[in-house]
DNA sequence: GGGGCCATCCCCCTTAAGTTGGAGGACGCG
DNA sequence: CGCGTCCTCCAACTTAAGGGGGATGGCCCC
């Protein structure tokens, strides 16, 4: 953003924890430290203010915590985040990483491995921390599908119309609906449904259309 | 694993470069190359074979691409796989996140950078290119809410049993399931569904359904 | 050109869903 | 206590859903 040189806005409860990690981003000759914030509802002023180019966020303040603050400050269109953390808790992980954070890092990092984070934020990079990166893995491959099931065995045996239909029971439709949709006589529509609660093993409309939006047809 | 030495499985449809892994691998000291697989089909059977630590797995490949492979390896409790590919493309960063990988890189990867990563993942790490971490990010913030409305604001004016109801409608229950399961008359699960209609704003058990899924009742 | 698959439509029937309008009992609160 | 809210239930009605047949025409493939 401002060239060469990284602006940066520590926001940290702790006065000695901002200290040190002043005396330490001093040491790295690219990053300039503009401001410091002691709670949350500071650190969202003092980015509005200051406009840093990445703001180092401890997650855990009185009052509004880092979060939070995360939170508001990417809403606003406003500068990178990168959490500071001492915990990895799933809590405050996937907290953070909702809010919008841009990087989220424990505070045992090395200070090479921290410039390096906060150089990449601040090209648009992201940054997670190698130990909680396998944790948003798992929750990212968990979230979508269940498990190993859950695939939709029975799509090959639905043809195109049969199809068409069960997305419009995913979405809610009435056959009369439907038949709309499709320029199709009700009695048609009718047909289709029947094949498809057949189809998929279902007995109800109901049934089926938390099948199509489970396996991901709407 | 294995105690000291790490060892790899390389899966590429690429000779050249399953010959230039192989070399640079065994610059490492710590890392053994103890196979390699030129398709996806190949990979999931000598993974099975060999047992490895790590696989080293390229998205595309002939017949069973990588991401397929990697799928069925973690399905069986195989080793962790780092998938490593020319392209960040969207459709291939997350569909082998989903299937289950354990790292995702680019081959412009540096070869230390290479090195670590495979210890990180064999030591149970995740790891995520720089440059493709972001993207993952971004989805994952995107992912659970679609943004800042979508609160269900009539949550407040439905009394109790009415939302035990909307519940149940939200698991596809018919009246007569919802009156066996709360122990009342028809009669009464029809009053509920009308109020929960009114209330939802909804003219159909189907979209109060879909409602209720969507603000997560179910 | 005959068979199979698909999409379309029809009739009849049973059951579920949803509306309307009411009514009684339990509970809390001023 | 009186009032309001909630839960419960009922009856009667209209409409939608779903099953069980059966029929037609188009299309593709052997």
């Amino acid at each position: 953003m401002s060239g060469t040189v990284i602006r940066v806005l520590i926001a940290d409860d702790h006065a000695s924890v901002r200290a040190g990690l002043l005396l330490l981003l001093g040491m790295a000759g690219d990053i300039e430290v503009v401001g410091e914030a002691a709670d949350g509802a500071l650190a969202v002023a003092q980015e509005r203010a200051l406009r840093p180019d990445v703001v180092l966020m401890d997650a855990r303040m009185p009052g509004v915590d880092g979060v939070e603050a995360t939170r508001r400050i990417v809403a606003n269109a406003g500068a990178d985040v990168l959490m500071l953390t001492t915990f990895d808790l799933d809590e405050i992980v996937f907290g953070a990483l909702k809010a919008g954070a841009a990087g989220f890092l424990l505070k045992t990092v090395e200070p090479q491995d921290l410039f390096t984070a906060i150089r990449r934020v601040a090209a648009g990079d992201g940054v997670v921390a190698p130990e909680v990166t396998r944790q948003v893995l798992r929750r990212f491959a968990a979230a979508p599908e269940p498990g190993p099931e859950a695939r939709p065995a029975y799509a090959h045996d639905l043809t195109p119309r049969e199809t068409d239909v069960l997305v419009a029971l995913g979405q809610g439709k009435s056959n009369a609906q439907i038949a709309q949709e499709f320029v199709i006589s009700l009695a048609t529509v009718k047909s289709h449904v029947s094949s498809v609660l057949a189809k998929t093993g279902t007995s109800s409309r109901m049934q089926a259309a938390i099948e199509a939006r489970r396996v991901g047809l709407v």
